[in-house]
DNA sequence: TCAAAAGTGTTTCACTTACACCCATGA
DNA sequence: TCATGGGTGTAAGTGAAACACTTTTGA
């Protein structure tokens, strides 16, 4: 195989944030770092791309590897190519963004993890290494911009939910509060929740009725946008 | 310095998906390849990463080299990384994507250039090397979602342009003709469109008056998202 | 019966859409 | 005077925003 090129050539990692959500609060997840440099801080999951996997794969074996869960939403982020970015030597990162349901990775999670991962309340987050904390700033923005019109929220929520969760999420995620009845018509309005014969039980109120995201219809719409702006 | 990793690397490369318009029609500019693999045909512009400069200087220097124009508005796009791209080894390249004016890079472009560079029409491609043509299209998408909430297509036109210019870059872009009444109501209703006291002459119609987008004023909403859904 | 959150009705206002008409110029 | 694109008025329809009220449960 002839070289395509004589430069030196800059090390190339994939970096992930990945979010969760639980009870009205947004994660996400960082792994301690056991090496230098900022050996003993947090830090983005991510590791070194191999020649025989594509970025995407990449992405994913790390993704699996700190949750243990397929089958994620998942899409590239953006590529972080300054020169400083690792005292050691020039690294350019490409940042994938993904959303999990906390349900499903809390179990497998623990089992499985070698070094130590944590999530953490994204208005919580201690100092991270790197440039990750402008990684993250940059996945935030584009979490912000998606969900107004795409329905990614769902896939951080399990199968049957509530809709105050949605609603949670979206406020949360927009840092304001949302008015709940338009919120409720227009998001009902898409057509893409179903209304289940299920409420929750042992509340001490009024029980709310449970939700099924109707993901067969959107992927109807293919790939059309859908006005969220709430 | 410590070498952060002892994985081989991965070549890495920039291309710049570069815009243009002209009387009614979008362009972009393609270099036609005087080496192999793909010898003869045209590609994106595009080179090698050095180690001593960022992605986004890479890509300006690739710009500039080729336009001879700076001060361009330039985006990353995204990062292509499938293990096929190149033939000779596995290259991952982060695409670009820039507007030009063209009236303002014709006359520089023509002197400086050594290789061979040309315009085409974004209807009348001639088929690209390696995977150029799927950049080209994850290109247009970009431009076609990003000018639904930013002015971005007055980085097409020069200082002073008439309406209906407008118009037609989105409707080309947008792929749809569009109605002029409400078109104009609403790109009037943005306040970022000055009316000067100038017109066309020598039509053999009514003159068009000429405009300026105020850049200024623009920078004042400070990224704030703009309707602009025709 | 009270607190807490779920869930609904409705009015107002703004913007979008559609259509039709007039205007200014050079040939 | 005609063809050609430039430029405007406005009614009807659609959707967003705001607000207040009713419902259901366990404690």
């Amino acid at each position: 195989m002839k070289a395509a090129s004589n430069y030196p050539k800059p090390a190339l990692t994939v970096d992930c944030v990945i979010f969760g959500y639980e009870k009205g609060s947004l994660q996400i997840l960082l792994v301690r770092r056991g090496i230098e440099p900022f050996k003993g801080s947090w830090a983005l999951p991510g590791g070194f791309v191999k020649l025989d996997e594509t970025l995407d794969e990449a992405a994913k074996r790390e993704l699996r590897e700190e949750t243990g869960v397929e089958n994620i939403y998942m899409e590239q982020l953006y590529t972080f190519g300054g020169i400083e970015r690792d005292p050691r030597e020039r690294v350019v990162s490409v940042a994938y963004f993904a959303l999990v349901k906390l349900s499903e990775v809390r179990e497998v999670k623990d089992s499985t993890d070698a070094e130590e991962a944590k999530w953490f309340d994204i208005k919580k987050l201690p100092v991270l290494a790197f440039d990750h904390r402008h990684i993250l700033q940059t996945a935030m923005e584009r979490l912000k911009g998606k969900i107004t019109y795409k329905p990614i929220v769902f896939e951080l929520l399990p199968a049957k939910f509530v809709f105050s969760d949605v609603e949670s999420i979206y406020e949360t995620i927009l840092n304001e509060p949302l008015n709940r009845r338009n919120f409720r018509t227009k998001m009902l309005a898409t057509g893409l929740l179903e209304e289940l014969d299920e409420r929750v039980t042992h509340v001490s109120f009024r029980p709310p009725k449970l939700f099924r995201f109707n993901k067969k219809k959107y992927q109807k719409l293919n790939a059309k946008e859908i006005n969220l702006r709430f």
